[in-house]
RNA sequence: GCCGGAGUGGCGGAAUGGCAGACGCGCGCGACUCAAAAUCGCGUAUCGAAAGGUGUGUGGGUUCGAGUCCCACCUCCGGCACCA
């Protein structure tokens, strides 16, 4: 008997494909064409880690299972090597990044090769390749020329410790994303792409899409779009305009001051009393770093501009104007429309300052429970109503009232007659319902809601407005209540902490919001009040008439801000452009494509911010393309985003020295179909390369206007005590040590049956050992193969039908499971299949090259191996993938279970296909069945054939 | 705070509304062995002597039947966060 050697095996094989380029993609075949994709790799020295693996392996099941489908595959792999860690590691040792560079990518594909991946090798791509930042520059160049890149002075992000200006991306918690150094701010002439012109279509085509929601999700919110209106407020006194943008121009009445950024271009045009004391402000809100600056938990501040007023355009208020920082300049006009009763910032301030609270937006509750809830095409009657809220002074309590004849716990209420004073309404209903004669009034609330509900015994639908009044109780005097009402209400006290339990109405939750003060803000959409000629409208629906009515434009708004593309390094591609001081910027002509980087000695960040490149007058001093005159190059690189926004268009065609690859192979392959990677490259380069992508559609250079069909992403592999893997805290898995010691089928076969493929999940190297022995087991059961005929005359093998349903049953699992990322069912499936062929004497050898067949996706060695034992030619992995059969699958008996009153209470044997009835009474005969019977009468009788018989029985 | 996702044995985790805990790890017992490892077989939620009961974060609800659907809440993880 053989044993098991994975490292013999697995080189052995490995050695056999590389020679036989059997993976290589046709550009030829028109088969069904399949392009998985996985996050390109970023050769940083530390190697191949398992979340890596965990990528490449599922794509690589998935490509091996295509293939074996018959599909056309091209699984090809790359290398992003402009990475500051990679320029950092060159730093440190004196070396240049490019032999660095070298060395890392070197080690990721001997690692990637010993995994046994089938990548396409021969489509290989670098971004260091100077034949490809030749197209990296040439998009650039088109860019240009279609206005999408141009040049403006900008606040960068400055990181001391690598010397390299960051983008607002590379930025987290005003700490350099990388090293985790400070960001300090400085001033500095960078290129910059549009990216928000694309913003809207970026937003928009993710409905077009297949990606994990939580995927869009993410894009949505970077994008940040939103839609509202930009009104005009007019300045008293004064020409001058302030423009406030809004998503709720319906809360416009509840205006009660207005407040601009400190970088609002107006604040220098206005002349106010306390000049001095507003610039010493603004000057300290500039001086505040990043992190105070976004932290919301911090107090607001700002200063009121003296003697200013702004004109609101709806009613013709005039309301106080103030610089505050909690207003961002960049976002929307930079100026803001306080509304303080809706809106939770204005009202912190408004708090602080002593501005007024305005509530021009009333909640609106609608039934939603059975019996409450609205009757559709019925009317809603309208009242005024009060709810009223009494306490007793001497206890404390809560006055409620709890409804005899319904289930419902709420406030005592009442309406408000026509002209009636809302306290005499309160006062009187209290008499009629409570017999309580002596209240004192102590507030009336300015809040106010709206409740739809059907009125049970009114029969009918009804919108009551209520107003809220609070008393407290003088004394406990009492009078006699008509027995009408008392057998409607029960009054019950209750200790202000019961109350959230015990209310089961609108109006009584309600009142625990405003119990103390009406320091109340509603965010939400619902009734205007106090709105002029709107009062009463749905605020969703006044928005744009509100916007309409006071000439305000609707616009779209959003968080996404113009990318910056120069970065003051070394290692990038150099921005393709010339200044000349007689023509300014020119762009180097195509022909003279790529702008290589000189060969140097020094290649550190300066201390200045200016690049590297620019030190090296041999290589800046140029000719001016257009004038010929002296000029001198750009010396910004390009961030390491640039070549990762297009790699994929190059594997359609890597080596093409004339296009950035052909028309014919791009519509070949594109898109992608299929792309998985780490949730890390979810937002940012997803929305670059998506950003690209559409940019080249519209030239026309790409057939899609998205570049994959199909996003997902692995789950974090995290270190066995839960916590991140990382350098530092030492507890990295090496995959070597795994290949070297258990192989590398086991370390797949593992990786894909630890958990669920898109969750986070702690890495367990002692539980390696069980994939691990089902491979040894795998190999052991070779011994149990035999040839079908020969050994079924001889009585030895007998038809089983319940293998064979499972073994179809098997197929069909994996098959499926491969296709939405269920890769742990999958080799579950395996496993139990594996453990049913062990039971018997001998497995056909049909049967077991099935098994081989759906397995070898998952450990392309061992069955590789185990196929060719056979005595088979050709390679297992361009073997014809097995097909379920479903006629095989209803084969065989069932177990029905019997339930009675939802308790499984028995079971039996009968075939799957058998008729309801024949189950019904086969269930009923069971003596099991018959003992909770007893003699009582079965109501219902539920059936579901092939699975179970349910009897209900009552009394 | 907002938006996602998730709460199931000792652990990783299974379960189109239909026998909860598949599969794997671990653990226990047994076989083989002088012995150990490896391997193989059996067992492994919980209370109860048994009949039977209880169990999928908590509390309600829908249903013949709920881990799964609905409502309210709690906890954890991820992302965003003064975006008007």
């Amino acid at each position: 008997m053989k044993k098991y050697d994975h490292s013999k095996l697995e080189k052995k094989w490995q050695k056999e494909w590389e020679k036989s380029g059997i993976y290589a993609a046709d550009d030829k075949s028109d088969k069904k064409r399949f392009y998985p994709l996985v996050e390109f790799p970023f050769p940083s020295g530390a190697g191949l880690h398992t979340g890596h693996i965990r990528s490449y392996t599922a794509m690589d099941i998935v490509a091996r299972k295509r293939r074996m489908q018959g599909e056309n595959v091209l699984y090809p792999i790359g290398w992003d090597a402009f990475g500051l860690p990679t320029e950092n590691y060159a730093i440190k040792t004196g070396r240049q990044p490019e032999d660095v560079t070298k060395e890392n990518t070197d080690n990721f594909r001997r690692q990637l090769k010993s995994l046994g991946l089938s990548f396409d090798w021969s489509r290989e791509v670098n971004t260091t390749d100077p034949e490809y930042f030749r197209w990296t520059q040439w998009i650039f160049l088109k860019m240009y020329e279609k206005g999408l890149a141009y040049k403006a002075k900008i606040a960068i992000n400055w990181c001391p410790k690598d010397k390299i200006g960051l983008a607002n991306e590379e930025v987290v918690d005003g700490r350099c994303e990388r090293c985790g150094t400070a960001v300090e701010e400085r001033e500095k002439e960078q290129w910059m792409l549009a990216i928000t012109k694309y913003a809207d279509k970026l937003y928009d085509d993710l409905d077009s899409v297949d990606y994990l929601e939580r995927i869009k999700i993410q894009q949505r919110n970077w994008i940040g779009r939103s839609e509202g209106a930009e009104l005009e407020f007019a300045i008293k006194g004064s020409s001058e305009k302030i423009r406030a943008f809004t998503t709720r121009p319906d809360t416009l009445f509840g205006v009660t001051y207005v407040v601009l950024a400190p970088e609002h271009g107006l604040v220098s045009k206005l002349s106010f009393k306390n000049r001095a004391e507003v610039e010493k402000y603004i000057a300290s809100a500039k001086k505040k770093d990043e992190i105070e600056r976004t932290d919301a938990k911090k107090e607001k501040t700002g200063v009121k501009l003296d003697g200013i007023f702004a004109i609101n355009p709806a009613n013709g208020e005039e309301v106080p104007v103030f610089v505050a920082d909690y207003v961002l300049s960049e976002y929307g006009t930079g100026a803001v429309m306080a509304v303080p009763a809706h809106d939770e910032r204005d009202f912190a301030f408004a708090k602080k300052y002593g501005l007024p609270v305005k509530h021009v937006v009333e909640p609106k509750f609608v039934g939603i429970s059975g019996e409450g809830a609205p009757r559709a095409d019925m009317p809603f009657e309208y009242r005024d109503a009060v709810a009223i809220v009494v306490r007793n002074p001497k206890d404390g309590k809560y006055l409620c009232n709890s409804w005899k004849s319904f289930k419902m716990h709420g406030l005592f209420t009442g309406g408000i007659e026509k002209g009636e004073d809302i306290v005499e309404a309160a006062k009187r209903e209290m008499l009629e319902e409570t017999g309580y004669k002596n209240l004192k009034h102590v507030r009336t609330s300015s809040v106010a809601i709206n409740t739809f509900f059907y009125h049970r015994v009114k029969k009918q639908n009804r919108h009551a407005h209520f107003r809220f009044v609070f008393f407290d109780l003088v004394n406990e005097e009492r009078q006699e209540v008509d027995d009408k009402e008392a057998a409607i209400h029960e009054i019950v006290w209750k200790e202000r902490g019961e109350l959230k339990d015990f209310f089961t109405v609108y109006e009584g939750s309600f009142i625990l919001n405003i119990l103390d003060s009406d320091d109340y803000i509603y965010t939400d959409h619902g009734i205007l009040a106090d709105s002029g000629k709107f009062s009463g409208m749905d605020s969703e629906e006044a928005k744009r008439e509100i916007a309409e009515e006071v000439g305000g434009a609707w616009v779209k708004k959003f968080k996404l801000r113009d990318w910056v593309f120069s970065r003051q390094r070394y290692w990038g591609e150099p921005i393709p452009m010339v200044k000349c001081g007689k023509c300014g910027w020119v762009p180097v002509p195509e022909k003279e494509l790529p702008v290589a980087l000189p060969k140097v000695e020094r290649y550190e960040p300066t201390d200045t911010g200016e690049s590297p490149l620019a030190e090296i007058r041999s290589w800046v001093e140029t000719k001016c393309p257009k004038c010929k005159g002296e000029a001198e190059r750009e010396t910004d690189t390009m961030p390491n985003w640039a070549g990762s926004s297009w790699y994929y268009l190059r594997y359609a065609d890597p080596k093409n020295n004339k296009e950035l690859a052909s028309k014919e192979r791009l519509a070949l392959w594109s898109p992608v179909d299929w792309y998985n990677g780490g949730m890390e490259h979810t937002t940012l380069h997803l929305l670059y390369s998506r950003f690209w992508h559409k940019f080249l559609f519209d030239i026309g250079i790409v057939p899609t206007s998205e570049p994959y069909k199909k996003r997902t992403s692995h789950g974090m592999i995290l270190a066995e005590g839960g916590e991140k893997m990382s350098k530092s805290k030492g507890n990295v898995i090496n995959p070597d040590e795994l290949v070297t010691n258990y192989g590398a089928d086991t370390l797949r076969v593992y990786e894909m049956f630890m958990g669920p493929f898109d969750q986070a999940i702690s890495w367990d190297t002692k539980s390696l050992i069980g994939p691990r022995r089902f491979i040894e087991r795998i190999y052991a059961l070779s011994n149990k193969v035999v040839d079908a005929r020969a050994v079924m005359s001889s009585g030895e093998l007998r038809p089983n039908k319940e293998l064979e349903s499972l073994l179809h049953k098997t197929i069909g699992k994996v098959t499926g499971d491969i296709e939405s990322m269920g890769f742990n069912t999958a080799v579950s499936s395996l496993m139990i299949l594996s453990n049913a062929l062990e039971k018997e004497a001998a497995v056909t050898r049909a049967t077991y090259e099935v098994f081989l067949k759906l397995l070898a996706p998952f450990a392309p060695h061992v069955t590789e191996d185990l196929w060719h034992s056979l005595g088979n030619e050709d390679s297992i992995h361009m073997a014809q993938w097995p097909v379920a059969d479903e006629s095989k699958l209803t084969e065989g008996g069932a177990t029905i279970v019997v339930q009675v009153n939802g308790k499984v209470r028995a079971s039996f044997a009968a075939d799957r296909n058998a008729e309801k009835g024949d189950l019904e009474r086969t269930a009923m005969s069971l003596d099991e069945v018959k003992k909770w019977i007893g003699d009582k009468k079965p109501e219902k009788v539920i059936v579901v054939p092939g699975k179970l018989v349910s009897i209900v029985v009552r009394g």
